[in-house]
DNA sequence: ATCAGTGCAAACTTTTTGCACCGCA
DNA sequence: TGCGGTGCAAAAAGTTTGCACTGAT
């Protein structure tokens, strides 16, 4: 159940930081919990709504920055260009996210393992012979979601 | 050579304006024929270097977005959050990033259509499977560009 | 007692906008 | 002459930081 994903999530957050030296204190927890519940990268903004005041916009961004110094979660930016957190791979697994072009929304999608591997292998190859040593790959597949299909 | 690929797109981007009903004023030509040069989405404050002062940033700023609205350029976000802008790809032909995790340094890079049509029929699939309606992809390679690894 | 963590308010960066002016059609 | 385009300066949005206070170890 969701609470145990949760709990898992706390668990492993708590020894990255832990890692570090850094104190795993209640705001952080709170944060770590509220992304391990996110379907998809969140903005500063949504968390701060999903916290509802428990804790001041400041104080957030600088929670989100100590995680992600530790590792504990990775920023990326959405089209509009606002950053957006969510639970590193080593937490969540390697994924590829679903953006709607329609209303932005953007959703984390897993790929079946021999595909992923199919695509990493064909990526590494374009990167070699452009001169990069390839370390990883992003995808963003643009769409449109259902509810903006059907509304 | 380069000035006749500046001068190709200098044309698209004319007849692409026209069509809008804008016109395809000076400062409309210097930033299509910059970004025609360029070897990756570039940003504001980039490109308002390379113009040397020619057109102050929030004239740039419009510019780009004229541009952007007919389709002359794409706008994205690079890892920090800044706006860069390219030519689109109706001018430049579908391509990826390559995304130096060192310099942030981004290049485009093209993929073999043999391997590009694999790449998007297995993203196709795992859109359909999430219930989205694939329209696109974009991949950014990430990885150590040549002269970070031998720095 | 010390030092990491917190909250408020102010600063900063990037991008957008209001307004007056200019110039081509 | 009308209207789109331009430039300056000011504003808006998002994010970061200085400083004083609090609380855990």
């Amino acid at each position: 159940m969701a609470a145990s994903q949760a709990d898992r999530v706390e668990q492993a957050a708590g020894a990255l930081l832990r890692v570090e030296g850094i104190r795993f204190t209640p705001a952080r927890r709170l944060v770590a919990r509220a992304l391990a519940g996110a379907a998809g990268p969140q903005a500063a903004g949504e968390l701060h709504a999903t916290l509802r005041g428990l804790l001041p916009l400041s104080s957030l961004y600088r929670t989100l920055a100590v995680l992600e110094r530790a590792r504990v979660l990775a920023k990326e930016h959405d089209a509009a260009g606002v950053a957006r957190y969510e639970l590193a791979e080593s937490l969540l697994g390697h994924h590829h996210h679903l953006v709607c072009v329609a209303c932005g929304e953007v959703r984390d999608v897993g790929i079946d393992p021999p595909t992923e591997s199919t695509i990493a292998r064909l990526v590494e190859a374009v990167a070699r012979r452009a001169g990069y040593r390839a370390t990883g790959h992003r995808i963003d597949i643009e769409g449109t979601c259902v509810s903006c299909r059907t509304a």
